[in-house]
DNA sequence: TCTGGGGTCCTAGGACCC
DNA sequence: TCTGGGGTCCTAGGACCC
């Protein structure tokens, strides 16, 4: 017998164009929606008026003839995501980030100290609310599932927690393509079958809804339509890739036009990993054509990297791979994805010190030259220099745009003072 | 509503190892 | 030469989510 849980889920109303009604007055009341191109978010006036997101912008303007569009900015999106996420962390002990604007908390256990769930979903909407400026909205029940569901039935802008007890009652009646999880595919499975309502999943013997959408689904659905779901928070997880992609229009056996597109998306996705200090090992190609099929390669390289050059040339491996569909279809979509993340590992190496700083340098360039090439070196950094051991780091010409000679030199003249500062 | 860019997870089959 | 059972890793594709 498991306690039973306290789950809430937050998520912030029509996001993006919050933040832009937030930043610019004059939007405030008024049917907006976060473009370009297509529909990324609408306000709640928008959505009155019939915009949705994915809506093509043309589509949306003939729908709502006042709508005002404006581009997206996604660092001001990210700021307001962090500055939510910081309010959450002090809320409850367990968050979940589902994505940017999204979040499961798990409050079981914390009636005593903080009160009911009702009462720590109205705090945390009001602590959004001043100390971010946004609208958010919070449903709570006994799981994930019904915690996502009641948030969804509290919009815009409320609270609606689901008493235990009442679980079923509140998840009986619902369309089967209201469950999450439960997407297109399933939900035209279960339709064919004249499954409608989540009550009629609830009378289905679990082998008979495995014949319609088999086995893995139907254990799912069928937990979901007890609410005997009891998938854990997983809190501070972090990312499990990195990718970018870009609509493109690429005519068949025009390939010789994706390398161009191959590097600007090498470059942007090994930048951000870069940047982010992780590195990964495999490399997926990802193809979308005229006709919306897919094709995926990939390839897993021996060891993680997130440098241009080594990225690249498996990319290109893998563009070729794959040239027998290019020259075949019109090519709208190219992707990469890198997998398989690990913590960047500092290039660094570890001496010993008996010989005195100079001699503790030069070995140290040495050794590095002898491990990772000429080349590699544009820049050593002292990590630390206690008596007796001395730790570099390296910074090789895709992960220091502003190593050089000089700077080597520089860093070898600064770190020898410091070492002579620390020597016995 | 015909489609943007960013993600997650699952499954099946093959290769390989003990 | 034929044959277990068990495990891991990798690839391709599918489904789903915001």
């Amino acid at each position: 017998v498991t306690a039973a849980r306290s789950i809430l889920h937050a998520d912030l109303d029509a996001f993006f164009a919050s933040v832009e009604q937030r930043d610019d007055p004059s939007l405030r009341g008024r049917p907006v929606a976060v473009g370009p191109g297509v529909v990324m978010a609408a306000s709640y006036e928008a959505r009155q008026r019939g915009v949705r997101s994915g809506m093509g912008v043309a589509g949306a303007r003939r729908r709502c003839p006042g709508l005002v569009v404006v581009p997206s900015r996604f660092g001001a999106y990210l700021e307001a995501s962090r500055r939510v996420f910081a309010v959450l962390d002090a809320i409850a002990p367990d968050v979940e980030p589902l994505s940017v604007d999204e979040a499961f908390l798990d409050v079981t256990g914390l009636e005593r100290i903080c009160g009911t769930p009702e009462a720590i979903a109205h705090r945390l909407r009001a602590a959004v609310r001043e100390q971010v400026g946004l609208p958010i909205s919070v449903g709570g029940g006994s799981t994930t599932q019904i915690a996502k569901l009641a948030s969804g039935a509290a919009k815009p802008d409320g609270v609606r927690v689901v008493a235990p007890g009442t679980e079923l009652a509140f998840l009986h009646p619902l369309p089967v393509e209201r469950i999450w999880g439960c997407g297109p595919a399933t939900a035209a499975k279960l339709r064919a079958s004249g499954i409608a309502t989540v009550a009629q999943i609830a009378t289905i013997p679990e082998p008979a809804l495995a014949r319609i959408v088999g086995k893995a689904a139907a254990r799912s659905l069928a937990a979901i339509a007890w609410n005997r779901e009891n998938r854990p928070l997983r809190p501070g997880r972090g990312r499990r890739s990195f990718g970018t992609q870009s609509a493109v229009r690429i005519p068949a056996g025009a390939a010789d036009r994706l390398d161009a597109q191959a590097i600007a998306l090498v470059e942007r996705v090994t930048r951000r990993m870069r940047s982010a200090g992780r590195e990964g090992r495999t490399v997926a190609l990802r193809l979308r054509f005229d006709d919306y099929s897919r094709r995926s390669r990939a390839v897993t390289l021996r060891q993680p990297t997130a440098a241009t050059e080594t990225v690249l040339a498996a990319f290109r491996g893998l563009l070729d791979a794959a040239r027998e569909t290019t020259e075949q279809r019109d090519l709208t979509l190219v992707g990469i994805a890198v997998t398989n993340l690990a913590a960047a590992t500092p290039r660094q190496l570890e001496l010993p010190f008996d010989d005195g700083p100079g001699a503790a340098l030069d070995a140290a360039v040495d050794a590095v030259r002898d491990r990772f090439g000429a080349g590699a070196l544009r820049r050593a950094t002292l990590l630390g220099g206690d008596p007796g051991l001395t730790a570099w780091s390296l910074a090789d010409a895709d992960t220091d745009e502003i190593g050089s000679a000089r700077d080597l030199r520089a860093t070898r003249a600064r770190t020898a003072d410091r070492l002579s500062d620390r020597a016995p």
